[in-house]
DNA sequence: TCTGGGGTCCTAGGACCC
DNA sequence: TCTGGGGTCCTAGGACCC
């Protein structure tokens, strides 16, 4: 008896430009042309297309130093529409999911496919395929990276990126260390700025160089991660695709105002909004909170106000996911933290111990707990169905004086993208 | 004047115990 | 009052990712 040992193979699908793609989709005439997307707040420029990356503006940048160049070359600016980059991004994890339906969704615009059971001599077709289709389906280009790990497919993704066809496979290839030798070390996954630094003083400076470190030196002097990275440099893969999506174990809600705040009742007011927003969404996942940590800060960038920056955690004696309860340990964290005197930037909370509501380890749950949660309930139905804040506390303010900024909206909701014709393909 | 937001994992060091 | 070693558990902070 004999059979062939398939080569695995994992695909590294990353949707181009994706925020830029998703405003240009709604209108075409923003094709060819220089395009970016700001980040919360008009704060900084987080995503670019190609005409836009050519022209120098950098990933990050904040906005109002790369206005000029904006101005000068007729660049067109979007303020973010989340709820839009949610709805394509579903779409291209739904068509990713006809090739193998169990995926890894990496981020709102990645996923890692196994694709082992297709034959080697035909995985670039099948890339080309998944690349096609995705177009075809949601009008959003992808580049596709192929090979035997993940850290490996990010290279050829890397690589990808800079080709025609969008898409590159490194199976099969008996000696990748050319290739590895033009990647940059901080251009590994996993590799970061301390790393890249740390990489440097020890003569370090791509990826072909890593690989063929020894992974005792790598563990001894950095860490294990570090020596994962390096055996998947070599081809072996110590990093698996998770495709069970697993629960949260924290949930953040943090903005920067869009004026800087100074008085208490105004924070007080954009704390209990964000821990409203937080408690709705773990409710929305069905997930109760152990405790929860209140923070504010003032701009690190202005250091002639004087910088303060602050955080306190509360726990709950038992764990929850009611909104009321969750404010109320917020607003009293963030009394015991607030200065006077500070134009404060930033506040936010962050939910953690998060664990599954239905199964309560704690017994303590009442008449008073079933009450409560069908009161979560309807709150939770009514903004559904007629828009987030219907339903509020008077606690999270009616005026919102720090509300974010967003002058460059787009202004393409839900309801209208819902409202556009779609063409079923089955 | 104007500098995002939301996650995960690892590790060092402290607290506590025997 | 001083003296030891060793184990576990927890947490804050750092580093990384998009």
């Amino acid at each position: 008896m004999s059979f062939t040992q398939l080569t695995k193979k994992i695909a590294l699908v990353d949707c181009n430009s994706f925020y830029v793609s998703c405003e240009r989709l709604f209108n075409p005439k923003l094709r060819n042309k220089p395009v970016v997307v700001l980040s919360n707040n008009d704060g900084c420029i987080i995503s670019r297309s190609v005409e836009a990356k050519a022209l120098g503006i950098k990933m990050g940048e904040p906005y109002f130093k790369a206005k000029n160049i904006i101005m000068k070359n007729n660049v067109q600016v979007f303020s973010s529409n989340y709820s839009l980059y949610g709805d394509l991004s579903r779409r291209v994890m739904r068509t990713l999911k006809r090739f193998n339906s169990e995926i890894e969704i990496y981020s709102i615009d990645e996923a890692f496919l196994d694709l082992t059971n297709f034959p080697d001599n035909e995985i670039e077709d099948v890339g080309k395929e998944i690349r096609n289709v995705v177009l075809q389906w949601t009008g959003i280009p992808t580049s596709i990276g192929i090979a035997k790990t993940k850290t490996l497919s990010k290279v050829a993704n890397h690589i990808a990126k800079k080709k025609q066809s969008g898409v590159v496979s490194l199976i099969g290839l008996e000696n990748i260390d050319p290739i590895l030798e033009k990647v940059e070390i901080n251009d590994v996954w996993g590799v970061g700025r301390q790393l890249t630094k740390f990489y440097h003083k020890n003569g370090i400076y791509n990826a072909k160089q890593l690989k063929n470190k020894s992974n005792t030196w790598i563990k001894k002097s950095s860490n294990v991660l570090s020596s994962r990275t390096a055996m998947e440099l070599r081809g072996i893969s110590c990093i698996n695709l998770e495709t069970k999506s697993s629960k949260r174990k924290s949930c953040v809600v943090s903005r920067s105002f869009g004026k800087r705040v100074e008085n208490f009742q105004e924070l007080k007011e954009a704390v209990a909004s964000y821990s409203l927003n937080a408690s709705e969404k773990i409710r929305s996942e069905s997930l109760i909170t152990k405790s929860i940590t209140v923070f504010v800060r003032t701009s690190p960038f202005q250091s002639r106000y004087g910088f303060y920056s602050n955080s306190k955690t509360i726990d709950f004696p038992i764990a929850t996911n009611n909104s009321i309860e969750i404010v109320k340990a917020a607003i009293s964290g963030l009394e015991s933290i607030f200065k006077n005197g500070y134009r404060y930037q930033k506040a936010g909370v962050i939910l953690s111990h998060l664990c599954d509501s239905n199964n309560k380890e704690n017994l303590f749950s009442s008449i008073r707990d079933e009450k409560i949660n069908s009161l979560m309930r309807s709150i939770d139905n009514t903004n559904y169905r007629y828009g987030r804040s219907t339903l509020s506390l008077a606690s999270a303010g009616v005026h919102k004086k720090w509300n974010m900024k967003r002058q460059h909206s787009s202004k393409i909701d839900t309801a209208d993208f819902y409202s556009l014709p779609t063409i079923k393909v089955n």
